[in-house]
DNA sequence: CGTTACGTTGACGTAAACGTAATGCATTAT
DNA sequence: ATAATGCATTACGTTTACGTCAACGTAACG
């Protein structure tokens, strides 16, 4: 009787939390990296006995710290944008601390966007001048 | 006489040679980081005698990796890119294959912005609410 | 010619981000 | 009832990207 539920229940269940599992296959990672970002404390799944339910909330925050990772932000970076995220806290200065946090993060962003542009046309005009050599056989042979 | 320069010489060796150290300065790295990179073939100093000179081939290619790793790439991806600029490649497949897999890169590069350009708005978005509650105290707290 | 400064090669250490057993409990299937 | 499945914890292993000595070479300087 305790973990035992009806359909209805499941799909209500489905709808707000998902198994590790779940998680899994829905993000492609593993459990033990799931776990680990429990750890780190990264998500925050509840319990249901020991197993792991995992909300809505840690599936907002999984998609970022995946973001993170791709952009090439370590796990402790991720742990703090994701605060900026979070409207949970308490006080004013931890607030403002918060915001001025986020200043600071967007205009980090932004650079790397600028350099992405630029690393953009480079590979752009790298390929324009490769695809120039390619059509002319003849002349490359020659130097 | 051996490694003796004068004023002329020296002036255009700093143009195109660097010593370890110049290259720290330069690009804000350890000695042991540009060693490591050379053990790895991500870098190619020239040797006088056992001291390395790093030639401007080596400075565009450090660019290019620390640009690569604020990016999240490894240093093993980093290493396929490279070869994509470099135009040293000897028969006509080799080179279509780096064109190829520098079209891929591209693609990888312009959803990663595109992915930038949702992560910066979503930040923005995220800060103009927290600049709202910081601006009206009571009815935070009131909640 | 001794010291100082800079460079070299190993070799070993370490932090981050997981992987990989080994082991145990609790439902689920047969 | 028993076997299999799924999830749990604990603990040790691995890879990447360097840091940190240790021991030595050598070039320049007073």
């Amino acid at each position: 009787m305790y973990g035992a539920l009806n359909e209805t229940e499941t799909f209500l269940m489905t709808e707000t939390y998902m198994t590790i599992r779940e998680m899994c296959e829905a993000f492609d990672v593993t459990p033990r990296t799931l776990r680990f970002y429990e750890a780190k404390e990264l998500l925050f799944p509840e319990r249901r006995g020991t197993r792991r339910l995992f909300t809505r909330r840690d599936r907002a925050r999984l998609k970022l710290i995946l973001r993170g990772k791709r952009f090439g932000f370590s796990l402790e970076d991720i742990r703090q944008l994701l605060d900026l995220y979070d409207p949970t806290r308490e006080n004013r200065t931890q607030m403002q601390r918060a915001y001025e946090l986020g200043l600071e993060r967007l205009a980090d962003l932004e650079a790397r966007r600028a350099e992405l542009e630029e690393i953009i046309s480079d590979l752009k005009a790298s390929l324009d001048w490769g695809a120039k050599l390619l059509a002319e056989p003849q002349e490359v042979a020659a130097v």
